[in-house]
DNA sequence: CAATATACATAAGATTATTATGTATCTTTG
DNA sequence: CAAAGATACATAATAATCTTATGTATATTG
């Protein structure tokens, strides 16, 4: 089962803060490759969504960019910026306060029971 | 502080669902209030995105509706079909499990510690 | 009686995803 | 060894869904 689009929209660039906070330095395929593994193939980022949010969170000043060659093929690294580091806690922060919300709503019906 | 409004979005129908569930019957302006109460102000529907909400859903079949009028001004109840209700299950399964994903996902280096 | 709350609705604009397409290299397999 | 699949980037057209603004109207309250 693979999670509707609609889930997804709004947490992309949480998880992709997330993932450089814990990982230092990844590039773009790496974060579609390392989601899909981690949630058991469950949440697929595409890559029409994944490389405009990248570019998003560089203009944006979050992450900093270094291209590097394997061979001849491109590898694009991004990091966390140090405001980078301050927004991810931040983003973090909310989507657990907004998860907690959203579980106490959902689970009114069946503290009623 | 309010959730940003990425979050809302894809999780809105999914509420909708639930809250006429456990309640029935409820009219728009209704289900506004009753999210803003239960989620201490943290979620506020804006009327712009409830209204084309519920009609979708009426579009689709899975909520019907019924006009009443209290003195001159209208409400409009809406409850849930047969297949609102199996959509409804689905839905809040599904976003439970994805809330459980996303659990995962964000708490992978707190593990690590 | 004016301001606020209740109650609906829709349109313009913004955001952000999907889907499709494009380019190119590297690896595996029949 | 050629074809298929995986790796790796990018962007444009389209779709979905939200915010913001606007509109209409009634009821309540200070």
């Amino acid at each position: 089962m693979i999670y509707s689009s609609e889930l997804i929209k709004g947490t992309l660039k949480t998880i992709v803060l997330k993932l450089l906070a814990d990982n230092k330095k990844m590039y773009g395929y790496e974060i579609t490759q390392r989601v899909k593994e981690l949630t058991f193939e469950k949440i697929q980022i595409t890559e029409g969504a994944l490389y405009p949010a990248l570019h998003a969170l560089e203009n944006d000043g979050l992450v900093t960019a270094e291209t590097e060659f394997i061979g001849k093929r491109m590898r694009k690294y991004y990091s966390l910026s140090p405001s980078g580091k301050t927004k991810t806690k931040e983003k973090v922060g909310e989507l657990i306060d907004f998860m907690n919300t959203m579980k106490f709503l959902l689970d009114i019906q069946a503290k009623k029971i």
